[in-house]
RNA sequence: GGCGGCAUAGCCAAGUAGCAAGGCGGCGGUCUGCAAAACCGCUAUUCGCCGGUGCAAAUCCGGCUGCCGCCUCCA
């Protein structure tokens, strides 16, 4: 069985069979208003597993993310900051990559600007007024959303329930309260382009139709987006394409659940969210992921502390797992093992289950310790790159130092209690082993190693001032002892 | 008001008809100088509530309750 999705379109889940190759995606990214947050982390968060696994099947991929960078509400903020609305956008930009990238999140194949795109926004909008899906009102434009007849089928809208709804903004302008703006007049003051209909803007939505048909096609795989973009965005953005086109638009819809704080949808607008960049000074990127892949990616996932520190300890298990079996028997490959394989990919293909996926790799080390760990510990290696995780090789340099202090200050200890035989082997191990490294990545867990080996002589000879004095230091700086007998003690890194 | 989603153990979370995955936490044990890790055992006779269909329901149908959201800018 393949990869199956659901499909927001039809909400069922379906077999996915792509167009052509590559598999075209385009992803809604961020209106560059204000910072980013949680909640555009796990929108990038499922782009990236989607593209992984997709790889991973064997196709190739490419994506599109956007980036609407100028639209009312950033224009408000350039009256309101006195800051070019470009300034703005460019640092809400640079601060959401850099965050996606400390995070592992696979890049999309390219990041297009509403902006950058005008001269194809302006073509399309033409192309609807020509074909009589849109007009032209003293400067703005609209869309007949009367005349698309299967406008509300992607979120399940009836236009009767639309207008009693009545909540739209009544706009002497319009032909019709539904009608949405393509193409907006610019007032003093405000950025503007010249159009065949006067200085102005795109509206919202345009630019994604724009500029998915520019690098994808007017038809393409995959559209994924945060579920909140169901209605209006995507479904004017069907509206639009296809009014235009006369094709279908994109095939898959992929909408992924919000994250919720406090219990309630994180959301630029009211200011109730988490910053990401808050967030990533307190937790690593391996943790964000685990919390974010532990909840299927279409539920609502609840933000908070004891979430995050769950999800630490849920990796740091498996990290225990890997770091034992490392020791014991050195670095080992990432090999999927066969036993298991088909568990986790039938879990992947099922709607990108991340969740089922993520049991998979607990039941493997639950059965793992003993027999045949080397193995199971390059299978659970292997799923943990397929999604996303790095690996720990990430150790910094930093820590190094203070290994080297520790190892000075045993030194003075054992000086001033006289212990010359251990003071000799440590004299000896300096002379002759560090000379034999050939990298300073050696050194360090050699060190570290070394300190396990002098503190285990120590604790031969009952010294447990000393030896715990160690033990302590090394947790100073993250670095966890385990004793496993008197000879054999292992050391990992506290997951952070 | 209209439309939609969700409700599974102390917490998190899979499971959409055939004996209720997994994680975190907790408890007891083995090991141990201590600590930790690891291992073993236990931790939902029951899936928000009430009815219905079926040999069989967490899963399908109807009703109710609660929470969240969309209908206005939102990942």
């Amino acid at each position: 069985m393949g990869l199956r999705l659901y499909n927001t379109l039809n909400r069922k889940t379906e077999d996915f069979v792509p167009l052509a190759d590559p598999v075209k995606i385009y992803t809604c990214g961020l209106t560059v208003q204000s910072e980013p947050h949680v909640g555009h982390i796990r929108a990038a968060m499922i782009r990236d597993i989607l593209m992984r696994w997709l790889s991973h099947l064997g196709y190739r991929v490419m994506a599109l993310e956007n980036f609407t960078d100028v639209d009312d509400k950033i224009i408000e903020k350039q009256k309101e900051q006195k800051r070019d609305w470009r300034m703005i956008a460019q640092d809400n930009i640079s601060t959401y990559l850099s965050a996606c990238d400390q995070l592992n999140i696979t890049k999309a194949t390219f990041y297009p600007r509403a902006s950058q795109h005008i001269e194809e926004i302006i073509a399309l909008i033409q192309r609807l007024v020509d074909g009589g899906s849109a007009y032209e009102k003293k400067g703005d434009v609209y869309f007949r959303v009367r005349q698309f007849p299967d406008y509300g089928k992607l979120s399940g809208k009836s236009i009767d329930e639309l207008v009693s709804g009545a909540r739209i903004a009544p706009t002497e302008l319009k032909e019709d309260p539904l009608d949405f703006a393509l193409w907006k007049a610019a007032k003093p003051g405000e950025p503007y382009w010249f159009s065949p209909w006067g200085k102005g803007r795109p509206g919202w939505h345009i630019e994604c139709s724009a500029m998915s048909m520019q690098y994808l096609g007017e038809t393409f795989d995959i559209h994924t987006g945060g579920e909140d973009l169901i209605f209006p965005h995507h479904e004017n953005e069907i509206a639009q394409s296809v009014a235009a086109t006369g094709k279908p638009f994109a095939r898959f819809w992929l909408h992924n659940g919000w994250v919720t704080l406090t219990g309630e949808k994180m959301s630029k607008s009211t200011g109730h969210y988490s910053p990401i960049k808050e967030v990533l000074r307190k937790y690593s990127a391996n943790v964000i992921r685990m919390f974010m892949l532990k909840t299927h990616y279409r539920k609502q996932l609840e933000y908070c502390c004891e979430r995050l520190d769950e999800a630490r300890a849920a990796l740091a298990s498996i990290i225990t797992f890997l770091d034992n079996v490392t020791q014991r028997h050195g670095e080992a490959k990432p090999i999927p093992e066969p036993q298991m394989l088909n568990e986790f990919t039938d879990a992947m293909n099922d709607d990108l289950n991340t969740s089922r996926a993520l049991s998979v790799i607990y039941e493997l080390i639950n059965r793992g310790y003993g027999v045949d760990e080397v193995k199971i510990a390059a299978s659970v290696k292997y799923y943990l790159l397929l999604l996303g995780f790095r690996q720990q090789v990430e150790v910094v340099i930093e820590p190094y130092r203070d290994v080297m202090k520790i190892v000075a200050e045993v030194e003075e200890k054992l000086n001033i209690a006289n212990k010359q035989k251990l003071l000799d082997s440590m004299k000896e191990w300096f002379y002759h082993r560090i000379i034999g490294i050939k990298h300073v990545d050696e050194l360090y867990p050699k060190t570290i190693a070394f300190l396990l080996q002098m503190r285990n002589e120590l604790r031969k000879e009952k010294d447990y001032e000393l030896a715990d004095y160690v033990r302590k230091r090394l947790l100073d700086n993250n670095i966890i002892v385990d004793d496993q007998g008197i000879d054999a003690s292992t050391y990992r890194l506290e997951v952070k």
